[in-house]
DNA sequence: ATTCTGGCTATGGCATCCAATAGTCAGCCT
DNA sequence: AGGCTGACTATTGGATGCCATAGCCAGAAT
């Protein structure tokens, strides 16, 4: 019923992980709410600042902050442009490191609209290409799905 | 390079989601570093408080009252149990609905593991039942894997 | 009867997150 | 020249998250 642990996660008694597990430093780097509302907006294609505040309902003083830690995070740059006529204005775009996020984002809304009561039904998500529903899934290399107790979680250089 | 909106999505302009999103609404539950060390060491087969707040490295009061709320928000329940010649304790063991957190938790450990430095490597996932690596991935039910620019996201009730 | 352990609760304080309001600055528009 | 807009910065204040320390209570061990 959970996952199966090797290496010395096996086998440690009540040490705590810390900063040794990638869970903890991804809640540290972008692990609040602003930050989460940012990047689904980035995903949805919003680049421009007043866009992202006013989307994402935040204040503008938290957005720029917010936004700053995320450039520093290396999950979104911030790049000037200019729009013919206009003056030089900056855009916030993904990253490679921060397309990498989508997974945590888009698990994030399945459960969301699947486990928490809203009016309003759950977004669907689909396969442009064939029209099938989507889903974040757990899967191994040679192409099966692997349910919880299939995982396997070895440890960092196995002692 | 970004997501495919459909429905109003496609054409709000800068209203925000607000609790419309399933994102949110996820994150105002389970979104904070201590609950997702938590519900990792609930994964990690971990039921009795005392392991739990330990191995988190949290306060106890922290541990408490982070506790609680994962149990209010149905995620984890508590229930009495007891090994024979001791008292009644409580064990802490995922739901339904926490079992369903683990593509979020598992996202979150691989993105950490690929994209934040860590003296150790990370930790590795494999398919018990075939040995090979395993990942955190958005396919359809048809089986193909969904690259970020082909999947759709539709707004609930169309209109 | 006293001690010990597991599982908490209580208190105080510091840090972070957020809202609300106000102000700044650059440059286009009139 | 003055106003407007986009993109911020600054300040105040409240709520939440966390730590550290201390205390409480039930029941087994002694």
């Amino acid at each position: 019923m959970t996952l199966q642990l090797e290496g010395w996660f096996a086998r440690r008694g009540d040490t705590p992980l810390g900063d040794h597990c990638g869970i903890d430093r991804t809640m540290q780097l972008v692990g609040n709410r602003t930050s989460m509302l940012l990047l689904r907006e980035a995903f949805h294609g919003t680049t421009r600042f007043d866009a992202l505040h006013r989307r994402v309902g935040v204040t503008e003083a938290v957005a720029a902050q917010r936004l700053k830690e995320l450039v520093a995070a290396g999950v979104l740059t911030k790049e000037p442009y200019r729009e013919p006529g206009q003056r030089t204005r900056h855009e916030y775009r993904l990253t490679e490191a921060g397309h990498a996020l989508l997974p945590i984002v888009i698990a994030l809304l399945e459960w969301g609209g699947r486990y928490t009561p809203s009016e309003f039904g759950p977004s669907r998500l689909t396969h442009a290409d064939c029209g099938a529903p989507a889903h974040v899934e757990i899967h191994c290399e040679a192409g099966h799905a692997v349910p919880e107790e299939d995982l396997v979680v070895r440890a960092p250089h196995d002692r």
